[in-house]
DNA sequence: CTTTTGTTGTACTGATTGGTACAGCGACGG
DNA sequence: CCGTCGCTGTACCAATCAGTACAACAAAAG
């Protein structure tokens, strides 16, 4: 299926759309229709570009990781331990905001449709490129020596993506940054704690 | 609203199916009608007991409340180090079952509408009262000398369900069980940090 | 100019949604 | 034995749901 620039931009305001609503009101919670209506399109158009509500939820799985990633780029370059710690600085930083601790919109989905198999896979893909990042910062600090050569970066990842999760959840739900900061905190200290 | 013990029976098979198809499907995934379906009653007895499905949503969330404090009883005796190591495989043997790991039936809600004010309100106040028995166990702890004085129960009882919060949501969509496992093992090891 | 290809507007469907109306049921107290 | 009160079955409603049908548009390629 060819797409013209216009006709991508069409389907990028589409997938804005449903990933804002899906964000506040839940996958089940948020209609073709009002997705439609939000950006401005037709129907004839979201069945252009995708070929069912499904398909829809897989793009803003998508859009939701690439929009995460970006607010951390100190994510991409992970080569000291100061460097783990300004990078959780630059997540706390991003739910200092106005707008107050922000729920992570994958974390959302998860509890939704996690049940599904199809879309736990979706997302456990995009968790895992998400680690990924910290995986190779700390495989990194191994190389150079700043890592215990028996850690294993690839689990530590996990964990710290684990605690990081749980802090977003309860501190979204609490209105209060201290979850965030206090998970984040113990997890790089954990990781730490395995500097050589 | 007086209630007989027959309409009592009659209201809490309601919950009960609402409870199950909600962890499952998710709320705006689990129709009035599909939940008197699975609980064999009528529409006119669902809206006897309950003014909306916004009512049934709420007594839902504190049967998920009862469930999992009853399913981790040793929570409300904590009154030693040991004993929160008993804790912790207390809740892995409960995710080690033939079930896999688990989710959060309160953080599955925690994402689909934790905007919705009302219900935040509702799931920070579960989430507290579950809280609150770690924080109990930690004041105990402190008061026979074990914590140190200076310690804030309150804000490591709060540190520690984020922690877990978070391994229950990566351990389920990953159908693993180490997320669980390594977050619930640091957040132990960061309590027991603060020993004295 | 013509044809193809990508794009779009409008109208529609059958099923399902949350919620209501209302009559009838059964048990229990006077 | 009768009236009240709690409980229940059935039918119904307007609104919304995901998805389809189909004609028409624009632009670019031939």
């Amino acid at each position: 299926m060819a797409v013209t620039p216009h006709g991508r931009r069409t389907r990028d305001a589409i997938v804005d759309a449903a990933a804002e609503l899906m964000y506040v009101n839940g996958v089940s919670g948020t209609s073709v229709d009002k997705v439609l209506a939000a950006s401005g399109a037709g129907k004839s158009q979201m069945y252009h570009y995708f070929k069912n509500k499904d398909q829809l939820v897989e793009a803003v799985i998508d859009r939701y990781l690439e929009e995460i990633l970006g607010k951390q780029p100190i994510i991409r370059e992970l080569t000291s331990w100061p460097d783990f710690d300004r990078w959780a600085e630059q997540i706390l930083t991003l739910h200092r905001g106005p707008s107050g601790p922000i729920a992570c919109p994958l974390g959302n989905i998860a509890g939704e449709l996690g049940d599904d198999p199809r879309v736990r896979a979706l997302l456990d893909r995009a968790y895992l490129e998400w680690e990924s990042h910290l995986t190779n910062g700390l495989n990194t600090l191994r190389d150079n020596g700043s890592l215990h050569p028996d850690a294993d970066p690839a689990r530590l990842a996990q964990a710290t993506m684990a605690c990081l999760q749980g802090g977003l959840l309860l501190g979204h739900i609490r209105n209060d940054i201290t979850p965030i900061e206090d998970s984040l905190r113990i997890a790089v200290a954990h990781l730490r704690s395995h500097a050589s």
